[in-house]
DNA sequence: CAATATGTGGGGGAAAGTGGGGAATTGTGG
DNA sequence: CCACAATTCCCCACTTTCCCCCACATATTG
């Protein structure tokens, strides 16, 4: 019942993003097609079935007011989550705030995640992806604990 | 039933704000339309229903009234609480003491934030999460404890 | 190679957003 | 108490955006 996998995908000139077909069917049958699109703080989007995402947003709007960190997160998660259904096509249009936000253009990468997707523009996906690698071989033995104990 | 998302908003020449039509069936049949504007420390407009607002006002109410940051809160949030309803268009006029605090010009933004509604000049939001990515980029591992634990 | 499914593009009607004129209301000063 | 000014609110008209629908192009399958 997990996103995974990669897809390329191509917005249209109107904002637009085809859902892949093999995700719609589960789409609908969860969710009744109801998505929510949110933005990332690494410049990409997620894209979660609403009822996913209203745990998400529970989590975030528990978190104490007065904290600076915590209002941070809200208004950038909170306040850019997008309700979106699919279209008859199965498409989803991707409001223009979220798709500059993203910086994405005609080419695009949908990556799944687990619960949620990615939506990368592609150009970014790959130097991003680029990097990664070069930092991964960079830091041995500095790892976070909760990192070192996962045996993959 | 959650406010979520965000707006691209226009305040006219009068000081009139339009809300976005999707929100205003779920206004007008869980308040009438009855709403509360009040200022942000972070110099940005909150809009509650009526009801939600009643809730607020009463935690404020309760606070120690001895405590210098207590009195400065009531003062600040209770102290500019407006009463507004939509008009027949479905828009809100924004007392001009308002748009002078949150420097509301033209080109503003609304976001969605659980039960109630941010409002910020566009300029000052653009440049405010410019800073919030910035930060939230540079302290890794230094988050408070119940935003470590906190997965998206 | 036909036949069906998937991806892509665009036209057009409906709805929402925007702006301004003018009547009604409120407030102010004489 | 009246006259004048300022504000608020309702209405109408224009512009923009959104969304539904159709058409074609490309890919997949039998």
């Amino acid at each position: 019942m997990n996103f995974r996998g990669i897809n390329n995908i191509s917005v249209d000139a109107k904002g637009r993003m085809a859902v892949p077909a093999r995700y719609r069917e589960r789409l609908l049958e969860s969710c009744g097609g109801h998505l929510v699109v949110t933005v990332d703080r690494d410049y990409c989007l997620l894209m979660y079935p609403l009822p996913e995402w209203e745990i998400i947003e529970e989590k975030l709007n528990r978190l104490p007011s007065l904290n600076k960190q915590a209002r941070l997160l809200q208004r950038l998660l909170i306040g850019h989550a997008t309700e979106l259904d699919m279209d008859a096509q199965g498409r989803i249009l991707l409001p223009s705030v979220l798709r500059d936000f993203a910086g994405l253009k005609k080419k695009a990468v949908l990556i799944g995640q687990g619960k949620k997707l990615e939506i990368w523009d592609e150009e970014t996906w790959n130097t991003s992806q680029e990097e990664w690698m070069a930092s991964v071989q960079a830091d041995d033995g500095e790892l976070p604990l909760s990192l070192e104990e996962l045996s993959l």
